[in-house]
RNA sequence: GCCGGCUUAGCUCAGCUGGUAGAGCAACCGCCUUGUAAGCGGUAGGCCGUCGGUUCGAGUCCGACAGCCGGCACCA
């Protein structure tokens, strides 16, 4: 093209432009300030190089550090694109792969040499001091147009053997960008900044190293990888450090063993020791659920722990799920010293891994009418899975937990509106619990799976109709499709918390399963007396009481609403001289079923309320001299400069007992 | 399972280049009867994750294993 051409700016006003015009020439023309403020431009709503000459009419606008969200990628990925250059330049024959940006910062999967083998968190400070020399450099980043084979053949003449494998699968039609900064080249589709003086150097921090396998297959080789997080300026890093230190305040872990409410140990890796003050939570929980459940129409069972190996045939487990079941073996064991404690002659038991086989085996029992569907079957279900060592954490990932369980058997026709009623149901539960941000997530067809995919094609489509319906396939609920994502009998839809650091966690989730019922035969007698296979969905709300629990603490950082809260008021003396009232106080509060605990050891008031603030206790009585010959209370709740106020015992009581209770009892 | 790191008193953590373990808090005992986020003094507490190796001598160096932590893969 060599005739000027129309660039339109986001006020409205047009610019004619001669061939070979940039937007950063279009930005220096507008003015100094923008020039110098311009990190890339936006052509027909795709992010460009600002350096890249403009090639006819477009719509153009210029990229600036206020649209936070393109600039902090942009800046992100070329924080990726330093870090590799500087290992590069550090570690001579490390190869380079991949290196996007994340939503905190970045990382780049290297394949550090033999000699040298995976970086350590030690050689961060010095990497981290290269990548400040290239920045210092400000080399400009150059965009240029490669043919495939002269990119595979620089490679390969490089040793860069993952990238040559790499770009030879690009799609064809793909324009081939390399991206050179000084002596440096990096295959990169780019967008990139004009240079890297763009970044501020005191902006960053690596953060850690880790294992990361080529493409994300188990299959390939293991690279290693150096994650860090990147901003626009040294004031964002540091709020972001500072978020980080706080969420590692609301760790449940931490909290868990401050409040004590569990412990971990060695002998039962995975399995919780759930302490007193633990598990109130989880009966609170548990009997709240219950009675959601009961007025949703659900019928609660229990079903056996341990089953014979023939039934996990029958339901697929045995072949699809084997590897994370925990075996065992019908046998008596050998109780001679010598010889060995089982000889593996008897038949397979296997502690269940999903309620889902003994749900159909009671569903069974009888005859089952259209009339009874939908039968909804619930359990507070003990399940034990054998999960990978590296994938246990804390009490979210566990070896064995206890799902708030369901299987709802349907006729096909009763699935959406089964599926929508859930959302709803889930949606007010979460509400209650404190969560009014979730989000829900469709995972299709998986590669190993049973059933036909027309079935597969039905199942998938429902749930996404049933989503729609209750309104929540909007980008609010973060709604997307997860391809290749679903269990190996149904596609499922998956509802998501965070946790104090950002992380996310499948809780909730229903799947529309028609393999179960085949291949266990549940029958239901239809209108036309004929025997029909019920769908069967899947479902859970908080997921696991183990994973929930966690995920409560974090949220509330340990600071339970007062009805979930384990100790809910604690009465604390001054003086001795009030014991004998506190323990009239305590009394009173256990019987209106406050979960209260009494304090009347020999310590300055300030101790206490030290100790017991620390310890997220809602509310304290605090009792003296005066409210004894009152028959007062100075009810202080938790928080810092919190408003003490004196109440009349019996009015105290009255409002506790008002204030903790559940929110579907109020 | 894979990569890296860590493992010392109930908890949080010191312990340099190898020479028989130390602090704060908690616990226990005593004094103080105390008014809203740590009163004072004392006592006790340790197969330094496990096993093996090097060494005259190992918390410290080396190896294996286990658990935990951060990721990857897997997943509620």
């Amino acid at each position: 093209m060599t005739k000027p051409f129309n660039i339109r700016l986001p006020d409205g006003s047009v610019r004619e432009v001669a061939p070979g015009t940039t937007p950063a020439d279009i930005a220096a023309a507008i003015g100094p300030g923008l020039a110098k403020a311009a990190l890339a431009a936006r052509v027909d709503g795709e992010v460009r190089d600002i350096m890249r000459p403009l090639e006819g009419d477009a719509e153009l606008a210029l990229i600036t550090a206020r649209d936070e969200k393109e600039a902090l990628e942009l800046v992100r990925h070329d924080y990726a694109h330093v870090l590799a250059e500087a290992v590069q330049n550090l570690f001579p024959g490390t190869q380079i792969t991949f290196g996007p940006a994340t939503d905190d910062g970045f990382y780049y999967d290297f394949a550090p040499t033999a000699e040298h083998g995976p970086f350590t968190e030690e050689e961060l400070p010095q990497i981290e001091e290269e990548m400040r020399r290239i920045i210092a450099r400000d080399e400009k980043l150059v965009r240029e147009v490669w043919s495939r084979d002269e990119v595979r053949a620089f490679f390969e003449s490089q040793g860069e053997a993952f990238k040559a494998e790499w770009v030879m699968e690009l799609p064809a039609d793909e324009t081939i960008t390399m991206y050179r900064s000084g002596e440096w080249v990096d295959l990169c589709r780019g967008p990139h900044l004009a240079s890297t003086g763009k970044l501020d150097p005191q902006a960053f921090k690596l953060t850690r190293v880790s294992g990361a396998y080529w493409r994300g297959d188990q299959k390939n080789a293991m690279l290693s990888r150096i994650y860090g997080t990147g901003w626009l300026n040294r004031k964002q890093l540091q709020e972001h450090l500072t978020r980080l230190e706080e969420a590692a305040k609301r760790d449940h872990r931490k909290i868990g063993q401050e409040m004590d409410l569990f412990h971990l140990q060695q002998e039962a890796q995975g399995s919780v020791f759930w302490h007193p003050k633990g598990y109130l939570i989880w009966r609170v929980l548990e009997a709240y659920m219950r009675r959601k459940l009961d007025a949703a129409g659900y019928d609660e069972v229990k079903s056996p722990q341990l089953m014979d190996a023939r039934l996990w045939e029958a339901s697929g487990h045995w072949g699809k799920y084997r590897e994370n079941m925990f075996v065992v073996p019908d046998e008596v064991p050998n109780t001679e010293a010598e010889g060995p404690v089982i000889t593996g002659e008897g038949d397979w038991m296997a502690l269940k891994p999903m309620n889902c086989p003994a749900h159909v085996q009671i569903f069974r029992q009888g005859i089952k009418s259209y009339r009874d569907l939908p039968l909804r079957m619930a359990e507070f279900g003990c399940c034990h899975r054998n999960e990978p060592h590296g994938a246990l954490h804390g009490i979210m990932r566990v070896r064995q937990f206890t799902q708030d369980d369901a299987h709802i058997f349907c006729r096909a026709d009763q699935v959406v509106e089964e599926v929508r009623v859930f959302c709803d149901l889930l949606d007010g539960i979460y509400r209650d619990l404190g969560f009014a941000t979730y989000e829900i997530k469709l995972a299709l067809r998986p590669e190993q799976r049973f059933g036909s995919d027309a079935d597969w094609d039905r199942a998938e489509q429902e749930l996404r109709d049933a989503v729609a319906l209750a309104g929540r396939a909007t980008a609010d609920y973060g709604w997307e499709e997860l391809p290749g994502e679903g269990a190996f009998y149904a596609p499922k839809l998956e509802f998501h918390l965070k946790d104090a650091i950002g992380r996310t966690w499948q809780v909730g989730t229903i799947q529309a399963d028609t393999v179960l019922p085949d291949r266990l035969d549940a029958t239901y007698v239809g209108e036309d007396g004929q025997k029909h296979r019920p769908v069967m969905l899947h479902r859970a709300i908080l997921g696991t009481f183990e994973r929930f629990i966690g995920i409560l603490i974090e949220h509330h950082a340990g600071r339970f609403p007062l009805w979930l809260a384990p100790v809910q008021a604690v009465v604390a003396t001054i003086v001795s001289d009030a014991d004998v009232y506190a323990r009239e106080v305590h009394a009173a509060l256990t019987a209106a079923g406050i979960r209260a605990e009494l304090d009347l050891r020999n310590e300055k008031i300030n101790y206490k309320v030290r100790e017991h603030s620390l310890a997220h206790v809602p509310n304290l009585l605090v009792l003296g001299k005066r409210e004894a010959e009152e028959r007062a209370v100075a009810l202080r709740p938790l928080g810092e400069g919190a408003r003490q106020e004196v109440l009349g015992l019996e009015d105290a009581v009255a409002r506790l007992q008002a204030e903790a209770k559940a929110p579907d009892l109020r």
